[in-house]
DNA sequence: CGCAGGATTGATATCAATCAATAACGGTGG
DNA sequence: CCACCGTTATTGATTGATATCAATCCTGCG
């Protein structure tokens, strides 16, 4: 469940301590005005809870401050994919503002802080400041090129590939927004979490998983992986990794 | 090879035949102008042409006016995925207009009528009309969502799911935009390519393909492929259909 | 201590890839 | 008009990858 504990400001835009990040372009001092105005409030999520909902239409939208999560869909039957993780500078609840109907659902795997604005507020942010419009776009653009690799990886690449592909582009996201830091280990998620995210049954990715171990490329212990060759995975994977260009945090 | 014919502003965007199909948002006056503005000219494409490369950085970015085309990326050894198919009223382009660099490439299926922008009046748009600005985003997330489909597809369908998806998929869109006229079959593309979205080898993909076909859902002839009865293949497929929604078209 | 959820493992069953031909078709040059 | 060719579609046989089934083993927790 999620607890709501206090839908106000608890931190002014300017003083986001995210912002000071390399990975994130700076705003100008009007644009952060026009987001802490925009803003609307600050959302406590507990691990495990379920955020946002396929069908449903929620009236909002979310910047991530802190923590883990996934987007994902189901099929009738229950088979689930998930199709992308979430990490601090992400926005979430885009396409549900858009669209008018969420497509898919949303799931905590650690606690989580989020950042809250209206979504009606939206087209008003378009008219008011074209350049933050843009930095939507932009986001936006992103997740499809994310969502590029991950159709690749899961139509293209072998079961090890994919594994490795998976662990290194985590292991990256996480790492730019300070989320590898020594003392958490790398991801808080089950394998089952990577299975579905893989396209595999679980046991397949349990043995696969196995593979990486052996080679010491990661370490899975309790409920989460560490990664211990990045490069290693990258190659094995095929892939170049993320681009460098810092990206617009709203 | 694309030929380029005439890169002058033949059709002035008021006078656009594609405005008028039902699907699309309409458009006001003062958009239309705009619009007109910042269309820098058209380009006519052959079948078979490459739009747009991996890794490339065109100045250009397209809204498609008429025919076929897909987008795809590729592993180091040539492994290819589909990524999604672009019919008329898409915008494409734009990761890399945004992005500063493609990170897929772009080929025609059939002879392809294109509406060309300059990259550069990007940011203008969003500035001197936040409408339009909001709808690039909108067309962005719509992107998205059919992606959040495929990969669901790919990650968890069967053969013969996925291929009933792929197929009710493509005839839904290619009707809407008038692209499945009486005289015209379906799509004008190979088990190849069906392949390659399906993320199948091609024998299986035949054999997938004869399964539908003895089912009399869909018929292939030559290089294309007849749909005969879309209910049935959303059945299989456990899809519930495109968003009935209009959406903009620039 | 006893559970519950997650991780592992070995055995077996399927699905899908690969290999190897062959057939069908459209286009070309003679 | 026909022989020739390249591309695409089709098929059957075989191999290999992944799913499924069924236990067992951990580990954190009440």
């Amino acid at each position: 469940m999620a607890s709501r504990t206090a839908l106000k400001k608890q931190i002014s835009c300017g003083k986001c301590p995210l912002r000071d990040l390399d990975c994130f372009r700076k705003m100008s001092p009007t644009e952060v005005d026009f987001m802490s105005e925009f803003k609307s409030g600050e959302f406590n999520a507990q691990a495990g809870a379920t955020l946002l909902v396929e069908g449903s239409n929620s009236p909002h939208l979310y910047t991530v401050l802190e923590g883990w999560g996934f987007r994902y869909k189901s099929l009738p039957d229950g088979r689930r994919q998930i199709l992308n993780f979430i990490l601090p500078g992400d926005l979430i609840g885009l396409q549900g503002s858009l669209l008018n109907e969420m497509a898919h659902s949303i799931e905590t795997l650690s606690d989580m802080v989020l950042c809250v604005f209206e979504r009606d507020g939206l087209y008003n942010l378009f008219k008011s400041s074209p350049s933050l419009g843009y930095d939507i776009t932009w986001l936006a653009a992103r997740e499809e090129q994310m969502l590029d690799e991950h159709l690749l990886s899961v139509g293209r690449r072998t079961a090890l590939e994919r594994a490795a592909y998976l662990i290194s582009f985590l292991s990256q996201r996480a790492r730019r927004v300070g989320h590898l830091s020594e003392d958490q280990p790398l991801i808080p998620f089950t394998q089952t979490h990577v299975s579905d995210t893989l396209g595999l049954s679980l046991v397949h990715t349990n043995k696969t998983l196995k593979k990486l171990q052996e080679r010491k490329l990661i370490r899975w212990s309790g409920k989460s992986c560490h990664v211990l060759d990045e490069k290693k995975l990258m190659e094995i994977a095929g892939w170049d990794g993320l681009p460098e260009t810092p990206r617009p945090f709203l």
